[in-house]
DNA sequence: GTTGGCGCTTTCGAATTACGAAACGTCTGA
DNA sequence: TCAGACGTTTCGTAATTCGAAAGCGCCAAC
């Protein structure tokens, strides 16, 4: 919780977060409480928050957001730029995991690369081209949007493409590789068994924003030898998570 | 503006909405002149501010809203019910205007009634039955959803329903309806002359949402001898405004 | 029906907190 | 190089928020 100038600011924001990280409304003792603060502080607050319609009560008096952050939100210019906001995340990442680390976004049935940090630490390194493009069902990332896809959007994907096989390891049964992709997206994360290219393996993370829906991924590439999913997996969740609170996305706050 | 028991947080607020609403990043100073601000009060608050989020600055130190909006705005919660909120505001207009009010959302190639509210003072009135539901073209409302439409959009409806005649006066040349859409659209309120039903005509304004999409309309449905456009569209054009704001649209407050 | 208790709201004196004048720093353009 | 404007920091002052306590209003239990 970080500590401002201004005392009542740092209160409100902390009601605020308090009211937004539980899912339904909740009383004003219960905030009281948890923001450590007197219950007349907590009411008084609230109350101006109400009066800017930052907050407001259902019929109970409970409290929960209100919609003028409906309207601000969305008037959030969209100077978000995913590859800016993505660049620093993925060089510490590099920099941590000493492989190269990729960004890709979903465009129809292919993922695109759009990002890349490359590591100098490798003689041996796996490296994308940016603007390359891939089939979803063969690469980590792809099976993490895939995941997302309806019962209908994945037949229709897996209908229109075939799932043509890339590899010998390439899932070209659609029942397995929905369920692949359905686990992929419970467990937060992907992997690629050398199913796109011989020798290549690679772990993806999603990325989301305020929606809630996955708008992109990270993923780190390394030949199979040095494949270390259980080592990975924390760091590229973390720097998921990072980078999707970023673009607006409400988890844990970095 | 309003007044509430803590002067930060009105401030606060005062300089949020500020920042919102310029459609470009804003100085220090301007901000501390337009709320009428000691500048180093503005800038203690909004250093406040931008330490929890709710306001970034750029380069140049100017300031813009956050990304914290951002993430709050999706946690509203969507107990943002269109009829509940629509409702009051309808029976109000009703009690203005004296005619019947609809409530409309897009479906596809149609106009859906989801909500109305009668007026018990005329003997003559139009009633359209709730969940009823009619074309595109031949609607004042629809011609504001076909006015948002993409040239392709648009003329895919055309193709697709072939803009049968529901009067004389229903128009059914393409071109003569894409312009009449467009300029509905930027009057900001749509009419229709009998184009659906002979002796009934229509008046319609947008609702819109935080993504400053159309959602729905408002419409108010009277014989065409009452039919008074001058007179209703700035009572129809404040309810618009006034529903779209409580569903998270950003314009003038209520 | 009455009473007790709990949570919300309001009041009000106290002192902490935010205020704003002024001094300081920094950048830009003349 | 200097002037001026804008942003930032400092600091004494007093206005502002704080929180204890009392007052409501509601529900449940007796």
């Amino acid at each position: 919780m970080p500590k401002s100038a201004i005392q009542v600011i740092d209160r409100a924001a902390t009601l605020l977060d308090l009211i937004a990280a539980s899912d339904k409304s909740v009383p004003l003792k219960v905030l009281a409480i948890d923001a450590g603060l007197h219950p007349s502080s907590a009411f008084r607050i609230l109350a101006s928050l109400t009066t800017h319609g930052y907050v407001e009560r259902d019929e109970a008096g409970r409290y929960q957001l209100g919609r003028k952050l409906l309207q601000l939100g969305g008037r959030v210019q969209a100077h978000v730029s995913l590859r800016e906001d993505a660049r620093p995340i993925m060089e510490a990442l590099r920099d941590s995991l000493h492989e190269t680390i990729n960004l890709t976004v979903r465009d129809g049935n292919e993922v695109v690369y759009v990002e890349r940090a490359i590591t100098n630490k490798r003689m041996m390194r796996v490296e994308q081209v940016i603007g390359s493009r891939a089939p979803l069902h063969v690469t980590a990332v792809g099976k993490l949007f895939l995941g997302e896809e309806s019962d209908q959007g994945f037949e229709s994907y897996a209908r229109e493409t075939g799932l043509t096989a890339f590899t010998p390891h390439t899932i070209t049964r659609a029942d397995a590789l929905r369920s692949e992709c359905i686990k992929s997206l419970e467990a937060e994360y992907a992997v690629d068994s050398e199913e796109a290219e011989p020798g290549v393996s690679c772990v993806a993370v999603p990325v989301r924003d305020h929606s809630r829906r996955i708008v992109a991924a990270i993923s780190v590439s390394a030949p199979t030898s040095r494949h270390e999913p259980e080592d990975w997996v924390p760091h590229l969740q973390k720097a998921g998570l990072e980078l999707s609170s970023r673009l607006g996305y409400y988890g844990v706050n970095p």
